[in-house]
DNA sequence: CAGTGGTCTAGACCACCAT
DNA sequence: TGGTGGTCTAGACCACTGC
């Protein structure tokens, strides 16, 4: 236990995380101002402000001057690469998706143990290509538990033209708020290596992704290969 | 220009750079408290307050309750693996480094491109490799502006037992605050090879670093060839 | 024009650290 | 015990947005 009790601008926090995984707002909603949110939580502006100044930070809200604070949403187009660090080496950024599958599936040892599932819980399975001026780019292949995703499909998949997350988010009401990644070089397996049409044992570098909701829940779990002879992954350090 | 000046506290985060540039206060110093910053700037203390908050955000100061606020240092034990973004896959981090040259040479149009200098103006290059449980693992190749290290040598850097920042810093004044980072996979040239002691095309991580000084002034270019068999980079979104 | 967030101030009180 | 940063409050005024 701290020894001293969270601060208030903490706490107050805490509560707005849990309304927001609890669903009181949703993604692209507006919040109440600062002033109403001061009165429900009986603190004063300014320890209102400093929550969601946290929060703004953790890319869970977005706030602009004159119109209020909105609930962050992977459907605004500012999202669409929040999580796809790959670029382009002349800085292009956008991708054409090819779906490959989706299945019903019991986790692996590796999965359930990821996603912290029960061993053999049912996940469902989606495979997809990333495509950059016709050329595939990206194998992507990513588990999710499936009492989160009931009724996602193929033919769900298809029929909608935005990201993932943007789906996953409008369809499952599970919205991404952060994710690790751990990067390798790997030599291309056959199969892989034909998705992606390169050689065999062609070097990629492997992104596997573990993508987390409100509260730290993990959510996903995602292996994608790259395929980097035009395109690199991006990164900022401080 | 904008319409609007910028905030105060952003003038007065601006004129603290500039000072800690200018090395009025160097790597590991504390500075004046918020009550004498802000009476030096002529703001009120809340309004310095955010100032320092966001050169905490950026790691150029360090703040301990009780004590005051710190200049950032890549010699304090925290900063050891800052940039250092490859780790074992059981978690270690530690490292064992082994210098293979140190040599003065002139900027290829690459370098003198990522650094911003004239084609040809002298550079220092530095090469090395890192070895974790008697291996090696990383290969990295740097090459620094000799203007901003005049005197480093294979002798300089043989004598010094921190890393490689921590000597810029207490040797050349030099601190590196952020860092931009391109991944690709590639496949091992024979050279390469060799020194990491794998075969020929095993695929390596390849790891682009241009590294800032104060005012985001670049500073270092670096090149690092990662073996990913047992270790991984790891990386946070959100 | 009303409502929102953004800036800036002033000050009280607390927790922590060094001595 | 004195000095430091950390929290919290209260309120004034400004800038921007949308109706």
């Amino acid at each position: 236990m701290p020894k001293t009790p969270a601060p208030l601008y903490e706490q107050i926090r805490q509560l707005i995380v849990a309304a927001l995984a609890a669903g009181e707002w949703r993604p692209g909603d507006m919040l109440p101002s600062e002033a109403a949110l001061a009165q429900r939580f009986g603190a004063s502006p300014g320890t209102v402000r400093r929550a969601l100044d946290e929060l703004t930070a953790e890319n869970l809200v977005e706030r602009r001057q004159g119109s209020g604070t909105f609930v962050s949403t992977h459907s605004a187009p500012r999202q669409q690469f929040r999580f796809l660090r790959l670029v382009a080496d002349d800085g292009e950024q956008g991708f054409t998706r090819e779906l490959l599958g989706c299945r019903r599936m019991r986790a692996t040892a590796a999965i359930a143990h990821a996603l912290g599932l029960r061993a053999a819980e049912p996940v469902i399975e989606v495979r997809r290509l990333l495509h950059r001026r016709g050329r595939p780019v990206v194998l992507d292949e990513l588990w999710l538990p499936e009492r989160h995703f009931e009724g996602l499909s193929a033919d769900v998949l298809a029929q909608h033209p935005g990201t993932l997350y943007a789906l996953f988010e409008t369809r499952f009401g599970v919205h991404m708020v952060r994710a690790e990644e751990k990067l390798r070089a790997v030599a291309a397996a056959p199969e892989v290596a034909a998705l992606l049409r390169v050689g065999e044992g062609e070097p990629l570098l492997c992104v596997e992704r573990l993508a987390y909701t409100y509260g730290d829940r993990p959510v996903e779990f995602r292996r994608g290969f790259y395929y980097t002879s035009s395109d690199h992954y991006s990164n900022e350090l401080n």
